[in-house]
DNA sequence: TATGAATGAGCCTTCATTCAT
DNA sequence: TATGAATGAAGGCTCATTCAT
C-alpha cells in the first residue's frame, strides 16, 4: 500500500528531524531508519526537498489538529494559561531527557516555510487556530465579567502567544535563570493586566 | 598581521551566515569570499567548527556592545518602545531588500550555543544587558510617577523582551498579517497595562 | 552482481598495493584504476580502512590456498628446499623487472594485522599451513631414514621458515651480496645439520 | 648552534617514527614536537624527504655503533646467543608496554633504503658489522675446539642472523605461539648443529 | 512498486612547501 | 637563523540523485 510506506517515511523522517537538525539529516539516514530501500523512498518522493516539504506539511497538520482538539474551549483564560505553563514544562522536560527537542524542530518548521512561500498558509492556519481559540476564551471571560471589555481580545491573545513564544526561545537558548517561574510571572502579569 | 586576516575571515563568514543558513555555508564559500586560500583559513582556524564558534562569539559581542551603546539610558519607556518598533521595522525592511536576514541569523546564533555550553554566558550577557537597560528605564519612569510602582520592573522588562522576540519570530515566518501594526498594538497594550 | 564489482576493486587495490606501499595508495588511485566511480567504491566499502581490511583478508586467503595447493606433499625435504629456492629466485626476479614487489607487500600484510587484532588468525593460518607442510615432509624423511629422528621436526621446520624469511628481508633491503647463493648455503647448512 | 637544532629535530622525528609509522608522521607533528617553528625546520632540511633521509642515516649509525660496542667480542658463541635472546625479549617487552615498536621501525628503515639506493651502504655496514662480530666469535670457538671447523663460520653467522630476523618478523606479526621459547629452540638447534 | 549499484559534485581537512619579514 | 602566514594539491568521505532490473 502506497499510503503506508509514504506516511511511514514521513513519520520516521520527522522523528529524525526532531533528534538532529533538519539540515543534518541525510536521506540515507531516513532510508536506513525507515527500513526501506533507496529506490522505494525515491519512488514516493521525487527529491529530498519534496520529502521535507511533505514533512513540514504533516508537521503543521498535526500541530493544527492538536490545537483544534485542545480541551480549551469554554475554559476560563486563567485555566488556559495554566495549561500553557504545563505544556511548556512538559516540552522542556522532554527535551532534557530525550535527545530531541520539539521546540527546536518547531522553529525550524516555522523558518522552512520562508523558502517555500506556497507553504506559508499551513503554519498560518495553526497560528490562527491557536489565536482564535485564545480569543474565544477571552471573549467568554469578558462576557462573564472576569476580563476587562475595553481591551481588544485579539491583542491580548497575540500578547500571550508572542510572550510564550519568546519565552520558549529564550528558554531553549539557556538564557533564562528559572524558565518555569519566569513564564508564570509573565502570564500572571498579562492576566492581571486584563482582569477586572 | 594575524589579526587582520583572522577578523576578516570572521567578518566575511558572518556576512555569508546572514545570507544563507549557517549550516548551508561551506568553508569553500567562506574561503572564496575571503579571497584567501584554503590553507590560510585553516592556518587561523583549526576547523570549521572553531571558525563558527569564533563567529558566534564575535556576533554576540557586537550585539552586546550595540545594546550597551544604545541611546536608551534615561529615556522614558514610551520612547524606548518606539525605538524598538523602529529597529524592528528597519530589520524587516532590510530583510526584504537584501538577501540576508539578521533575525534568522540571530535565532541561529541563539540556538548554536546549546551545542557548545561553554558559550552560553555570551548571549546571556547580551540578554541581561538588554533586560537591565529596560529595567533601568522602567524604574526611572516609576520614580517619575509615570509607571505603576507595584508591578515589578523585572517582569515588565521580560514581558517586553519576550513579546518582541515572539513577534519577530512570527514575523519572519510570515504568519502575521501586518507585523508592524501588531507590534505597535502589543507594545501599547503592555505599556498601558503598566502606566498610571 | 555485487560480487563482481567488489572483488574487482579488491583485486585492483591489491595490484596497486604491490606497486606502491599500502599507505601511499590513495582511494582515488584505486578508484581510477578500477574504472568505477568514487560512490561505487564507497557503496561497497564503508571506508578505506575496510577496503584495506578486505584486501588483507583476500591476500592471506590467496596465500593460504597457494601453500595448501603447493605440490610439496610427499616430496623429500631436499626437493622442497630446492623448490623454496626457486620460488625465492622467481620473486626476486619479478621484483626487479616489474615495479611491484610481492615480498614487500607480504611484509606489509604481516604488519597490518597488528592494528586489527581480529585479523591475526588469518596470516596465522597461512603460517601454520606452511609449517605443517614442512613438518610433514620432514617426518616423512625421518621415517625413510634420510633425516635424523632425534631432532624435532617442528623446530627444523621453523628454522627453515625463519631463515628463509630473514633472508628475504635482507635480500630486498639490498644488504646481501649474492642473495641466491646465500640462500642456497643457508638451506644446505640446515639440511646437512639434520640429515643423516 | 645549528648542530643542536638539527640533531634535536632528527631525534624528535625518530621518536615519532617509532611511535607511528614513518609515513603517518607529518612534518607538522615533527615541528610541534620539536618546539621549533616551521621555518626553522625548513631552514635545516630542504624537504621532508631530506629530513627522513638524515633520520635514516642517523638511525643506522646509532645501530651500527651499538653493534660495534656490543660486549660480544671474545664471548663464546653460546653466550652471544643468550645475549641475543635477552635483547629480543627486551624489545618485545618494550613494544608491549610503550606505544612504539623498535622492530617495526627497524624494518621500515631497512625498506626505506630501497628508494634511496645511495643509502644502501649504511644499513649494509650495520649488517656486516653484526655478521663480522658473530663470525669472530664463531672462529674463536672453532679455535678453542668448541665448534666444528668444517662448517664455514660465515654461513653459520648468516643462519643465526636470518633466523633471528625471521623470528622477529613472525613475532611482531603475532603468528607465533610462544615467541621466546621458539627463539630459544631455534638458536639451540643451530648451536647444537655446529657444536662439537 | 521496489531494489541497490553507480554517479560525481562537493565537503572538511591535511600536508609539504614557499616566502616576506 | 628563525618566524609563521599563505598556498593549493590531494586525501578521505558524504550526499542527493539516476537507472537498469
Amino acid at each position: 500500500m502506497e499510503k503506508d510506506s509514504k506516511s511511514q517515511i514521513i513519520e520516521v523522517a520527522l522523528e529524525l528531524f526532531g533528534e538532529h537538525s533538519m539540515n543534518d539529516v541525510s536521506l540515507n539516514q531516513v532510508i536506513k531508519a525507515s527500513g526501506l530501500s533507496k529506490g522505494a523512498v525515491y519512488h514516493h518522493f521525487p527529491s529530498k526537498k519534496e520529502l521535507i516539504k511533505e514533512c513540514v506539511i504533516s508537521f503543521w497538520e498535526k500541530m493544527t489538529t492538536e490545537v483544534i482538539n485542545a480541551p480549551i474551549e469554554n475554559m476560563p483564560l486563567k485555566n488556559v494559561l495554566a495549561f500553557l505553563q504545563l505544556k511548556s514544562a512538559e516540552i522542556i522536560e522532554e527535551g532534557k531527557q530525550k535527545n530531541d527537542n520539539i521546540f527546536e524542530l518547531y522553529i525550524a518548521m516555522l523558518f522552512y516555510v520562508r523558502k517555500e512561500p506556497e507553504l506559508i498558509p499551513i503554519p498560518k492556519k495553526y497560528f490562527n487556530a491557536f489565536k482564535d481559540k485564545l480569543i474565544g476564551c477571552i471573549k467568554n471571560d469578558q462576557e462573564r465579567g472576569v476580563l476587562k471589555k475595553d481591551i481588544p481580545a485579539e491583542t491580548s491573545a497575540l500578547l500571550i502567544l508572542t510572550a510564550a513564544e519568546g519565552h520558549g526561545l529564550y528558554t531553549i537558548s539557556c538564557v533564562l535563570n528559572n524558565p518555569q517561574q519566569e513564564l508564570e510571572d509573565l502570564l500572571n502579569q498579562i492576566y492581571n493586566s486584563i482582569a477586572i
